[in-house]
DNA sequence: GCATAACCGGACCGGTCGGTCAACTTGTGC
DNA sequence: GCACAAGTTGACCGACCGGTCCGGTTATGC
């Protein structure tokens, strides 16, 4: 290939590499959470550890870009979702979606309490998928699927939560349906009570 | 090394030493979580590296002695519980408890996802409070207050879940009163729809 | 082919951490 | 008071980890 676009200046060599480390990242993250070394990753992509750092200047980047992608394609699920004929059911498929996500990536949920979340990219990325969740959850509130008083935020960190919840054994038993049932009818408005004199959800972090 | 054998009385010093330690522990667990490094905890107390490796062998085993701790003060409270009158009260004061307790400990939203689970100590602990949890929700559960599916191993989950849901913001705001409402809701009988086909629930943890 | 720069890789660096140890201090029983 | 074991301590060890660097390799344009 001749004169390839601006964009692309990565030899060939450097485009596999790339891709290699970005699926080991992707599945020892997974696997072991955010404490693998570095050294683990190159050794599974089958590269050298100074090439990971030649594609991302530090770990917190490369761990944050996969989480941001991970986001990324839950929200576009959501999208889909909003094509769905019934609002509460593809609100309740959505966070489905979410829980196995979450199950099935040991990152995730250490994501949710540590240090990547605050980096731009990741984000960026929860944003829009905020964005998504907020769509899904406005379609079944104003069908009177679920209490009116539920944000998009709300969905998202209930999801977390029933995530949370089934922890202990690490996915398989599916035993996360069980609590994302219970939750989900938590949101539903059928023994709806008022919500306490909440503190009005401050935008996540005061700034970080 | 002469037996470290049962009743053999620790000199003055030692049992002061210990208490500043414990304390100190306690303190930093809570704060950083589980990765402040044994200086830092030897530090705050006032005393040697080296004498905190007297008292517990491992670091582990100290988070877990500080865990398992914290974990029977929340069976404690819940044992007053059951003498109240309300018995659905009673579960959401517990359950309050419980959450504030995580909400207060960054340690122990570790603890749930990671390693001190498993030891003996901890796994002590936990039966314990899975114990008194069982009773709160069985006599809310006969009084028809909660839905008749729910076991006290899923209150403990919930209390965990709550806390997640609140996490972004550490403590302070008093978010995850509003999570914690939400999910009290689910576990109420009145919008009850069937869980759905559960896995049993395997005890807690394959091996690990 | 050949020149060249992009790219690779692993030895290496500075730092941290959990845990050990031998020299030293101190509480305690007599 | 004295002797001695119980207790303390911080220097030290080995392992590991994130990140750097430079000699060697290889894709690429001509």
């Amino acid at each position: 290939m001749p004169t390839p676009s601006q964009t692309h200046r990565l030899r060939a060599d450097a485009v596999r590499n790339r891709q290699a480390l970005l699926a080991a990242a992707r599945e020892a993250f997974a696997e072991h959470g955010m404490e693998v070394s570095i050294s683990e990753i190159a050794q599974r992509a089958g590269i050298g550890k100074g090439t990971v750092f030649r594609h991302f200047a530090t770990k917190e980047s490369l761990a944050a870009a996969i989480v941001a992608d991970r986001l990324d394609e839950l929200a576009a699920t959501g999208r889909t979702l909003l094509e769905d004929a019934d609002p509460e059911a593809a609100l309740l498929e959505f966070m489905t979606a979410g829980v196995a996500l979450h199950v099935s990536d040991r990152s995730f949920c250490q994501a949710a309490t540590t240090d990547v979340r605050g980096d731009p990219v990741v984000r960026a990325a929860a944003d829009r998928l905020t964005g998504v969740a907020e769509a899904l959850t406005g379609r079944a509130s104003r069908e009177g699927a679920i209490r009116g008083d539920i944000t998009g935020e709300d969905v998202i960190r209930m999801l977390t939560a029933a995530c949370q919840a089934a922890a202990p054994e690490r996915d398989v038993t599916g035993a996360w349906r069980r609590y994302l049932h219970l939750i989900f009818d938590g949101l539903r408005s059928e023994g709806a009570r008022p919500l306490p004199p909440l503190p009005p959800l401050p935008p996540l972090p005061p700034t970080a």
